[in-house]
DNA sequence: CCCGATTATATCGTATACAATTTAAGCAGA
DNA sequence: TCTGCTTAAATTGTATACGATATAATCGGG
């Protein structure tokens, strides 16, 4: 049996990411711990196991809020994603199994078929396929540290994924990039994956730019806080 | 006044860091609240903390021990630490102010004058200051996602420090190379402060593993566990 | 003498109670 | 009406109690 921490963990994580807690909102540990049933000390665990991986704040006698990023953050976060990503693939070529080559297949071929539902694309199973492609590379790469430093950098387009804008064209152009993942990784060509899989992340970053220039802020800025004056 | 949570978790951080608390030694609630005076709950506050930072590590219904890390693991560690240091230094040389580069400069003064006490180097002055210096650099990044990526990988070092061999080339080369980092930095050179960054701490690695080819292991691998069979 | 089952101990997981603190509200006075 | 103070409410911080679980020790059988 899981614990409650562990559960009541989950259950805010979740509601974080699917956008019912917004960006602002406060969590107050009664409320949580009401909502889950829960006494408040599982609750409290979760909440600063949250924030430890940056999605929750909490200020002392104050409370914990769900983190707003400002759209320079946003920025610092691709940032970072282009460079450890980059290495993940990089290490992951020179190592990766049959049996893992064979997962990022599979992820691939579910990203494959989210796209592809008719009559409008599966945006939940995008997202979920989508990351557990890149987290499966990551796995590869075998560095445990880089795998905690690239996890919390993950919730950003969780978060996002109901603003985003997904193009025909841009979805083409992220098919394409992840079959050239997969020949760079199956090739054993580290420096080839390190450079597509930047060229992914770059680009899925100019398309959040261009074709919605204002929906990476608003969503990232709105805040509870504001909604209320 | 500051909260027994954040004591709590200060005490226990620098035990493991002085080496008092050594690797694979089990850290039970009753134990450090007993030794701290608090109660259990905020000691627990404070041993996840230190998980979630890699300095402990918790299995539900057995408890806390501190981290004891392999080999490959402190390898992997300092792969980390010359891409995201090296990155942090690139960043900092286009942005740094006159400020920052004060401290930094203090810092090395701090160093040096460690480095060069008579009859013997100050190990703890060193260590100290060093710390400091990289993280005046890493702050100059403004990469908020950057500084929580690194901090973990500092550790390392801190806990290691009394098994290091810090011989007078070493002493030296290491002075050259902040001088050569701040010079950088000074000059607004991105690139030149990236590589003279990762010099810096490739080098270190370099005399860990010939000037003590088993110290490392010895001091990472040693465990309360052997040591009671 | 060794092995498996059972009890005992240590430790954590969770709930609850109360103290401490911060924020917000209300009120008096200028 | 606005400012400053006092009071009230909401929320967290900490201690403690009890139940649950895993590990270690003990005991009986082979």
């Amino acid at each position: 049996m899981t614990t409650s921490s562990e559960r009541a963990y989950h259950a805010v994580k979740e509601a974080i990411l699917d956008g019912r807690y917004r960006g602002g909102m406060r969590l107050p540990e009664d409320m949580i711990a009401g909502e889950l049933g829960f006494s408040r000390t599982p609750v409290r665990d979760a909440l600063r196991r949250l924030n430890s991986e940056g999605l929750v704040e909490i200020a002392p006698n104050f409370g914990a809020r769900v983190t707003q990023w400002s759209q320079m953050q946003l920025e610092e976060m691709t940032a970072m994603r282009i460079m450890l990503e980059g290495y993940a693939a990089q290490l992951a070529a020179a190592k990766i199994t049959p049996e893992e080559l064979d997962k990022l297949l599979q992820h691939n071929d579910a990203w494959e078929t989210a796209v592809s539902r008719s009559p409008k694309p599966d945006i939940d199973g995008i997202a979920n396929s989508n990351l557990r492609f890149h987290r499966t590379i990551v796995s590869a790469a075998g560095n445990k540290f880089l795998t905690q430093a690239i996890e919390p950098l993950w919730h950003l387009p969780l978060v996002m994924k109901k603003y985003a804008m997904f193009s025909r064209e841009r979805l083409e152009l992220s098919r394409q990039h992840h079959r050239e993942i997969i020949a760079a990784l199956s090739a054993g060509e580290p420096q080839w994956a390190c450079e597509v899989m930047r060229t992914h992340i770059v680009a899925a970053r100019a398309f959040d730019a261009e074709l919605a220039p204002d929906a990476a802020s608003e969503a990232a800025m709105w805040s509870e806080t504001d909604a209320a004056e």
